[in-house]
DNA sequence: TCTGGGGTCCTAGGACCC
DNA sequence: TCTGGGGTCCTAGGACCC
């Protein structure tokens, strides 16, 4: 059997842990910029807050309930959700953190024979060690357990632990489960089936022949169509494996069309992903850098390009990577323009050990490696940006609205220590 | 005035090889 | 009337996830 643990609210519940007069309250987290909600308590998801809603279209109805608004802090979710995944690690040795706030748990090496017993007893160390929510579903399948856990939350006489092991059960919460809520259906597949007249999980189960999902929805369809079936085939991947693609990409807290304050962005987002790059000990070799104006101003003159540069040696240098994504910009930058956002994306992604050299290299690799792991150092000790390159500005014009950010309450000591006084 | 930021996997089709 | 039979690699685009 597998379970999957689910933080309920996550980011909500994460703020809440520090401000207990947020419990039974109206709660959102936005966006980066505070641009759209993105986590919602209960008693949100109850006046009508959607997902993904944009702020400004929301105002009236947040004032009105008096909404506790919250800019995202991932300093602080990060930290909460590597203290859940560090416990949950307590409870098996096979576990596949699948997201910030969600992981996998395999229970077939579990000797404990009432496994409903086992769900409650990790939910409430979760609660009592971190303070987290949680929900837990258990099933013989990765999607089976999506199914449960979705149940347990949707059902209020339900504990937040759901055991799927019979098949009268697993019948009951297929025939439950709207299409559109299998975990693998998106948007598209769930606007096509439901026009066929496939309303629901059991309904995809019985209805549909094998080959004509294999055909339309692909070998992802046909692995979805075993699961729900019981027979686990979606892969189960313990390790975490090295990014194929590395991205940092903002849009600015305002637009900007000085070329010396989009460089001054780029800078930075082309340090952090050499940061990432070294984080999982891998070079880039093909970094493309993007511009783009605000698509939702109509009115203004529209312009977006992208441009993919090839480096003569793989490198994870944010001394190197900066000074190409300035190339890269150089060439597609155009003045007169208001733009909203730019990026860097690295790929052909290799280990750092696997570098192929060039015989025509200029640059002095061994020294740079050694300066980027002292910046590594003292960064991790001292804080972000401790020590920078000097073309990563001081300006911040391009930086993040973040109009009501929670104190990183876990990481930040000064920050921590001026609370308590 | 204001609309997020990351990722993965799969397939079809083209270009090329012997 | 008949027009080989394997392969590989790459890219763009679609669909999905949180």
């Amino acid at each position: 059997m597998i379970a999957l643990v689910d933080c309920n609210n996550f980011y909500v519940s994460c703020e809440r842990i520090f401000n207990p007069l947020l419990k039974d309250k109206p709660v959102v987290v936005l966006s980066n910029n505070d641009g759209c909600v993105i986590a919602r308590s209960e008693e949100a998801k109850q006046i009508g807050i959607e997902m993904g809603a944009p702020v400004f279209m929301m105002k009236e109805i947040l004032i009105k309930h008096k909404v506790q608004v919250f800019s995202s802090n991932y300093t602080l979710y990060g930290d909460l959700s590597e203290r859940v995944h560090k416990l949950l690690e307590t409870f098996t040795q096979q576990i596949e953190n699948y997201s910030i706030d969600e992981a996998f748990l395999d229970f077939s090496a579990i000797k404990q024979k009432n496994l409903y017993e086992y769900g409650v007893q990790i939910k409430s160390k979760i609660q009592q060690c971190v303070g987290i929510p949680v929900t837990v579903g258990i099933a013989p399948t990765k999607t089976l357990a999506k199914m449960a856990n979705r149940y347990a939350k949707k059902n209020q006489n339900q504990t937040g632990v759901y055991l799927l092991d019979t098949q009268e059960k697993i019948r009951q919460v297929l025939t439950w489960t709207a299409i559109a809520d299998v975990w693998g259906i998106g948007d598209r597949h769930s606007r096509r089936l439901t026009g066929m007249g496939i309303h629901t999980a059991a309904d995809f189960v019985d209805k549909l022949p094998a080959d004509w999902i294999r055909k339309n929805m692909t070998v992802t369809g046909e692995r979805m169509l075993n699961e729900l079936k019981g027979i686990p085939s979606v892969q189960w991947e313990e390790m975490m494996k090295p990014k194929k693609g590395i991205c940092t990409a903002r849009s600015f807290g305002r637009l900007l069309s000085d070329k010396k304050d989009i460089r001054e962005a780029l800078a930075n987002y082309a340090a952090s992903c050499a940061t990432k790059l070294r984080e999982q000990q891998s070079c880039g070799g093909t970094l493309h850098i993007f511009i783009q104006t605000n698509i939702h101003r109509t009115l203004d003159k529209q312009y977006s390009r992208s441009i993919t540069l090839q480096l003569p040696v793989p490198t994870n240098s944010s001394i190197e990577i900066i000074k190409h994504a300035f190339k890269g910009l150089d060439i597609i930058f155009k003045p007169g323009y208001n733009y909203k956002k730019t990026g860097v994306m690295v790929t052909d992604i290799v280990p750092d050990k696997a570098v192929q050299f060039s015989f025509f290299d200029t640059v002095n690799r061994q020294r740079d490696a050694r300066i980027m792991k002292t910046v590594d150092l003292m960064n991790n000790r001292f804080g972000k940006d401790t020590v920078k390159l000097a073309a990563q500005g001081y300006s911040k014009k391009w930086k993040l609205r973040q109009e009501r950010l929670s104190p990183c309450y876990t990481t930040n000591i000064t920050q921590v220590l001026t609370i308590k006084i």
